[in-house]
Parts: structure tokens; sequence; C-alpha cells
DNA sequence: CGTTGCTATGCAACAAAGTGCATAGGAAGA
DNA sequence: TCTTCCTATGCACTTTGTTGCATAGCAACG
């Protein structure tokens, strides 16, 4: 159970509603932590009854209203509380991995433009996270201080450009190593 | 759903159990796909109403009977059509990350342990991981030709080694940003 | 002989996550 | 006006995953 406390990190960078909360978790956050706006909503009601988070009703005009959300005392605390209890090493998914051995009992070639097809995916996101990085961190900061939020933000955007560079080499290991039993030898 | 043809992977590699399987999950397989042992026994039961395995029961002299598993037809055919349809890139889930971006709104140098730990949990790893590489793929193949199933399990290994070895490089570099905070400036 | 530990299998209850569907306001264009 | 799309919120159902517990054979040790 962590999806709470990665909400309550969006909601103190900055607080809004469940839809912009999924959307965000569909671009930035999302890179490292997904959630469908299902999920949010119904973990959101469970914080607000929790006392975590706290909402506002928001008129908007040429749109329907919303709902905006904000960290309460209790949310500070609950990640407070989280943030220094240890955490294990996640536990990884990939079943690209597991259909590449598995195409050893099936015709391997056949997987080459699922491989290409992910090598697509990646290369998009590393494009986008440099643009990213360009955009939000390309100039120093205008009082040339150090701020936590923003470098520690910056860090975890450095980890999301090294994991796309790794997979993308990956990928193209296993594009050759498919294409060398290609060719049979 | 997915942790039916890691199970089905696995044993074509190798027939086994749901103990021996729960091993390899701990193991080998377990570094890109993890599963407890309850989940095993549950999905190999139905995977065996479905047809997709069949069962031996096997005697043992020092130890308890078990119930061998292998892959039948229709488990092949499972398979086969999992490795055709296209899969989408794997969504990740890193806690740490969601920390470190946490980490600002709390106290940034106390995450230090925990980004150690972490590092040391992944060097752990990339030690095994090379030790296994060296023992299983160090010599060729005694008959010298390309064997798919071979090539392939040590393609994911260096996916195996490649990650680990982006991990402590990104936690080095988490490390040095919290120190650099740590240090005020 | 009792305890501990490894092999081996499994159930039950619960928590979390994913899938599908529903509703509703308003903008933009055919 | 009708359709389509985007914002915004949510329920119901199903599948997965986690936690705790239970059983049982056999070996090794004190």
């Amino acid at each position: 159970m962590a999806l709470e406390h990665a909400i309550l990190v969006s909601l103190l960078e900055k607080p809004g509603s469940g839809y912009e909360l999924a959307r965000r978790f569909e671009r930035s956050i999302g890179y490292f932590w997904t959630a469908s706006h299902q999920q949010i909503y119904r973990v959101l009601k469970r914080m607000e009854s929790d006392g975590w988070v706290e909402v506002r009703d928001v008129a908007q005009y040429g749109r329907p209203d919303k709902k905006e959300y904000s960290v309460a005392g209790r949310g500070r605390d609950a990640l407070s509380a989280w943030l220094n209890e240890p955490t294990e090493p996640e536990s990884v998914r990939h079943d690209l991995a597991v259909k590449v051995r598995g195409a050893a009992f099936d015709d391997p070639t056949a997987l080459i433009s699922q491989v290409e097809r992910h090598r697509q995916a990646h290369t998009d996101r590393l494009t986008h996270y440099l643009a990213g990085e360009t955009r939000d961190f390309g100039d120093p900061p205008p009082d040339g201080r150090l701020d936590a939020e923003r470098e520690l933000q910056h860090a975890v955007l450095r980890g999301g450009i090294a994991y796309e560079r790794m997979m993308i080499a990956w990928l193209d290991d296993v594009l050759a190593t498919l294409a060398r039993l290609d060719t049979g030898r």
C-alpha cells in the first residue's frame, strides 16, 4: 500500500482534483508509479475519511466543478512515518523478459516486432523526459540557492532518464541476440 | 494476468513441483517476476483444470512426495498465443522514487540510510547475477552451436545486470544530491 | 524424545488493483 | 442540431496479491 503516499507527495507538490492527479499519474509521476483514475478516486475517498486530506469545492467556468484536495496535518504525519519506515526493494514485473525466455519454445524471430515496439515506446519516453529536463531544470533557479523540492525532483527525473537509456540499450542487445538466432549459424 | 505464462516458461525450461517453482521465483525468475508459493499453488490448480499442465505424482525418499508439473499441449498453445499478442510496456512501481520526492517535505538527510540499504541490496544482486553468468554462461556451449534457450536466458540475465548497474549508479546520484542538500550551501 | 528446520502442499480472509460501465457539463465543429 | 471530445466523478465486478494459518513427512541435533 503506497498509492496513498504517492498521492500525498503529489498533493504536497501542488493541490489538485482527482482528475488532475490522474493526469499527473499519466505523465511525470506515472513513470515510476502508475494508477488509474478509478483507483485514485477510491483512495482519495479513504484518505478524506481518514483525515489525511481536505477537500474544497471549486466552481469552474466553462467546465464542470471540481473538488480540490490538499494535504491535512494527519496526512503529513502519515507521509513522515512512511518515509522513515524501511521499504523493501521493489518487486519487478517485466513481462517482456518472460517473453524473451519463452520465445525459445516458440518462434524467436516473431518476437522482433514486439521488442521493436517496446524500444520505440522507451525512446519516446526518453525524448519526453529530456524535453522535461530542459524545460524544468535547464536554467539554474532564479535565486541561485538550493531548493530541495526542485533538486529531488530532478534526481528522480535523472533516474527515469537512466532507466530509459538502459532499457533501450538492453532491447538493442535482445534484438541483436534474436537476429543472431535467426541467421541460424 | 501473466503469472500463468511465467510458470509455463519455467516448466518448459524444466518440469517441477509447486515448491520448486516457488524456489525458482525466489531466485532467477523472481528477479523479473515475483510470486509467492500460495499464488503459485493456486494458479497451478487452475492451470491443471484448464488442461495447460499435467501432473505426475513422484515418490521421494528422505523427503515428502511431490507433484511434478509439466506443460501440456494446451499450455503450449496458450503460451504461443500470449507470446504473439502485443504487451504494453510494464507498469513501474518505484517506491524509493516516491520517497525521494517526498523527502523534500520532511527531512531529506533521514533518507540517506534507506538509500544506502537499497544500494547494498542492488550490489548484492549484481554480485549474484555476475556469479550466475560466469557459472552458466562462462564457457561456450560444448557443441559450439547456438542454443536459443541458452542465448535468450543469457540475454535476460544481461538485462538484469544492466538494471542493477543502472540502479547503483542512480542511487549514488541520489546520495550525492542528498549530501549536497545537507551541506546546505 | 523433543525441538528445530527443510521439503511440500494448501485454505481462508482480506487488501489492492484492474476492467467495464455510467453520468454529466460544456466546447467545438459538421 | 447532432456528434464528438474533453473535463470531472464515480460504482460494480472481477482478478490479483498478501497475510496468516494449518498440516505432514522426514532429518539432524541435543
